[in-house]
RNA sequence: GUGGAUCCUCUAC
């Protein structure tokens, strides 16, 4: 079983469940045991890819062994349960596994706080946030980069804001995802030039933005159809070596509301020859526009 | 020790 463990592990960060899967087969019918460890695999794979009926029948399985489930199992359990969009699975694990005696930690509480934001339940999440601290569990950045990311999407910019002006007073720096949260959430409320200041504050403090970053600023750009201001920033990133595929996904969609689908056209034709491989992302948008503005055959063409 | 958490783009739902 010592030898099985690691390869399974391997197998269920991989994603190749299927293979896990018959693994796992083999060494029950080698007549071998699993361990927590053969268990707490399975349960990160499944609950990974989102399959939690199997990730579910593990753990089962796993307690029916008598085999105590560590921490690490029991979030994977909560984050696998909200990103399926099943809350009260989640909050029933994690009732769970406190009644065992087994103390959240960062990861948990981490993924309780995203969970609950991201099912639009702040006021939960603000709660399990506040229950942390009475724990005793010191917020971390990466804490509150997920509340302030759930504050800005749920529109409360100002409270994000809030949140992100106290983070040095707890003795923690914002980091580049501090940064392209806020960022991003001021371009979506229509604020750019906000955004903007964070960006020369950022660089001030000596936090070099990354690809994040100025992503959030080339959609933030294009929404207010400022194409200029798109290339500008595009070109910086070229050069520093910054542009992904999503930033030319966003300069190409930004181009397309503009009704430039030619421009959009052509900057597809440059990705190709900059060696970045357009995923289905750029092929649904210029393919949707060209279906917009009525122009089937090239859809099809491109299709 | 090892497996876990937070940010950017499109369409549809």
């Amino acid at each position: 079983i010592f030898c099985y463990n690691p390869i399974l592990t391997c197998l269920s960060k991989a994603g190749k469940m299927e293979e896990a899967r018959a693994l796992f087969s083999e060494i029950l019918e080698k007549g071998l045991t699993p361990d927590a460890l053969t268990y707490g695999a399975l349960i990160c794979g499944y609950s990974k890819e989102g399959n939690m009926m199997a990730a579910a029948m593990c753990f089962n399985e796993m307690l029916d062994r008598g085999l105590l489930p560590d921490n690490l199992v029991y979030t994977v359990l909560i984050d696998g349960y909200f990103k399926a969009g099943n809350v009260i699975e989640a909050v029933a694990i994690f009732h769970h596994m406190k009644e065992k005696n087994l103390v959240p930690d960062h990861v948990t509480y981490c993924s309780l706080i995203s969970g609950f934001c991201k099912q639009g339940e702040i006021e939960k999440a603000v709660q399990v946030y506040q229950e942390m601290c009475v724990e005793g569990v010191e917020p971390n950045i990466v804490i509150l980069n997920a509340l302030i990311d759930g504050l800005c999407k749920l529109g409360n910019i100002q409270g994000a804001r809030q949140l992100f002006d106290g983070i040095e007073e707890k003795g923690l720096a914002p980091d580049n995802i501090t940064y392209s949260t806020m960022i991003d959430g001021y371009c979506k409320a229509g604020n750019v030039s906000e955004g903007f200041k964070l960006f020369d504050d950022m660089q001030l403090k000596g936090v070099e933005p990354h690809s994040f970053v100025y992503n959030a600023l080339l959609n933030g750009c294009c929404r207010e159809e400022n194409m200029d201001k798109a290339l500008n920033l595009f070109h910086e990133m070229l050069q520093k070596g910054f542009a992904t595929v999503v930033s030319y996904n966003i300069l190409i969609n930004g181009f397309c509301k503009s009704w430039k689908i030619q421009e959009a056209q052509s900057l597809l034709e440059t990705m190709i020859e900059k060696q970045v491989l357009p995923d289905h992302v750029t092929y649904t948008t210029i393919i949707d526009w060209h279906c917009k503005v009525g122009m089937m055959e090239e859809a099809y063409r491109i299709f």
